[in-house]
DNA sequence: CTGAAAGCGCTTACAG
DNA sequence: CTGAAAGCGCTTACAG
């Protein structure tokens, strides 16, 4: 199919190449008469401008790098609605996302370089932010644009722009739904210590009980990894214990099913027996019985606040917060 | 971050900016001592050619669009897998993949026009076809390059390449497995009619109980829609009627969870009192107690032949097998 | 095997 | 308000 040029629409407009171009990016440049004579021939000509030489002119290729995740044992349930966001917040500002593999860590970065140098993209969106993060540092020191959807971890500064969402709050949120259902002994269902996203979380449990008065020794278990087992595994820990929770916040929807898992095993009923949360609302909240309650993270906001920010280039940090959506896993018990 | 430019690295290796050039896409025409003295002044610039000019030249921008779908009551729980392997078989010719949203249908059509008449990509990936896609016809008469993942179903030519699994021999894998574990009355959880997905996964079910000289009468059940509460209703019909199943092949995971759930709720023990099987083999199928049996998508196979069949422009159709994940789900009974 | 030149389709100062 | 010209960084016939 053979596309209308900008000197093909001149010619049929009786104008040059740069009042068309200035009709397309700067229209109150013409005479209003002008203007609709060169947006007629536009029209007509169903013209559609080239962004490669677009790109070329004014180095800006209005591409957004993403690295699609991929992680042997953790399931990432919301990456759907995660990309469908970023998506649309992209196009809202007239650019895309460009998907790309890369290796974890540091090691990866030779291709985010790359991408960068050979102008695929203008900057990047940085996800499954760890501890220590080696990315960030990396490309400030490059001056290679990015903001990052999450914070890295236990550091009073960090490079570059962020945004994330408030576990602590999210935690505290848990916690008091809870407490006004009825529960007075609340536990933790939580990750190894090098995950920050845990510690965050594991924090508002903990402080959010010492506010209502409620015990927490004893009560934060930690998981080896994000599974229904292990989930289950915990919670098991929990009820044998000399004094067992009625209440379980998870730090994720996946243990917080193991722990319903668990409960149905021993004959015990969520929402009544026992209150179980999760986070992140997955399509896995809905699908458990009786339906988990859970943090649903903002996802439309955090994606347009990762787009505006990585392209105004401000150093903006935007902290979000989570709602609680409620399901039957915390019925008053 | 100012990058070297083919001129700047022909004057420091002493060649024209046509050496340097076929250096990179034509190494063979050079004298190997011509070659190594570009090679050395590239590496020493760290010279990266700029994709935008390259692209404007030859009106090739090596990326492939997607469109990220979105679903209000559809979960599509093995999307980073397809992704993940779409993106690395992209990479593997050199190509990226650009993300997009549009409406479904037709009505999304002039998305896709734009994004390859603006020279944004050179070609698209289809997904979630549906029964009568307008989308293969529209994209084939306005000659854009595109690949479908999934068959236009009940028609016996489609316009276009495509790239499916067999939903039929999948049914079938699952039925034999459960005919092996010693079930003789296999029911089957369907979507509505206007799922072509779903009747040809319902038609494997329903020709390989005949060869197996099962009966098949009153033992498939439509579901209203993919959902836990849907798997669980239509269980529950089963269980009820004079004569129950005591095998069950899902048309997707979500159905067999409900199923599943159902069962665990009458005091049945999947595996040992009825066996269960889903589709796709998502996150959810390791998750549910005990394991859910289930057929896998080759992902990797797929990404594969969509991005070669898209790339050579062949009018190919590949149609390939999924592969039966036994877990705890379908013991024997 | 190597080089000079044209051109891909835009945008951007700069004149008029 | 409008236009002629240069140039973004490559690739591609075409000579030599």
């Amino acid at each position: 199919m053979v596309v209308a040029t900008l000197k093909q629409v001149a010619a049929h407009a009786e104008v040059s190449v740069q009042t068309v171009s200035n009709a397309l990016n700067a229209p109150h440049r013409l005479r209003p008469d002008t203007l609709a004579r060169v947006n007629a021939s536009i029209e007509l000509l169903n013209y559609r401008p080239n962004r490669n030489a677009r790109s070329l002119r004014t180095s800006a290729v209005e591409l957004i790098g993403y690295c699609v995740p991929s992680w042997p044992n953790q399931t990432h349930l919301v990456m759907d609605q995660f990309l469908h966001a970023l998506c649309a917040a992209a196009e809202r500002t007239g650019r895309h996302i460009l998907l790309f593999t890369a290796p974890p860590g540091v090691e990866g970065m030779p291709v985010y370089d790359d991408l960068h140098a050979r102008r695929l993209v203008d900057g990047f969106v940085l996800s499954q932010t760890e501890t220590r993060d080696p990315r960030h540092g990396w490309l400030k020191e490059k001056k290679i644009p990015f903001v990052s959807f999450g914070r890295v971890w236990k550091e009073s500064t960090q490079p570059g722009a962020w945004v994330d969402v408030d576990g602590a709050a999210g935690s505290a949120l848990a916690v008091r739904h809870l407490y006004e259902t009825g529960r007075r002994r609340i536990a933790f269902l939580s990750w190894p210590k090098t995950s920050g996203l845990a510690e965050d979380r594991l924090d508002g449990w903990r402080s959010t009980c010492a506010e209502l008065g409620l015990p927490t020794a004893g009560l934060a278990v930690r998981c080896r990894e994000d599974t229904f087992a292990e989930g289950a595994r915990a919670t098991a820990h929990l009820l044998d214990s000399p004094e067992p929770p009625d209440g379980i916040v998870a730090l994720s929807d996946i243990l917080a099913l193991g722990a319903l898992r668990e409960l149905t095993r021993r004959n015990l009923t969520p929402g009544r027996d026992l209150g179980v949360t999760g986070f992140d609302d997955s399509p896995l909240a809905d699908v458990a019985a009786p339906g988990l309650t859970t943090l649903r993270q903002p996802m439309d906001e955090i994606a347009t606040h990762l787009i505006t920010t990585l392209t105004t280039q401000s150093h903006a940090a935007h902290l979000l917060h989570p709602t609680l959506v409620v399901r039957g896993s915390t019925a008053p018990g």
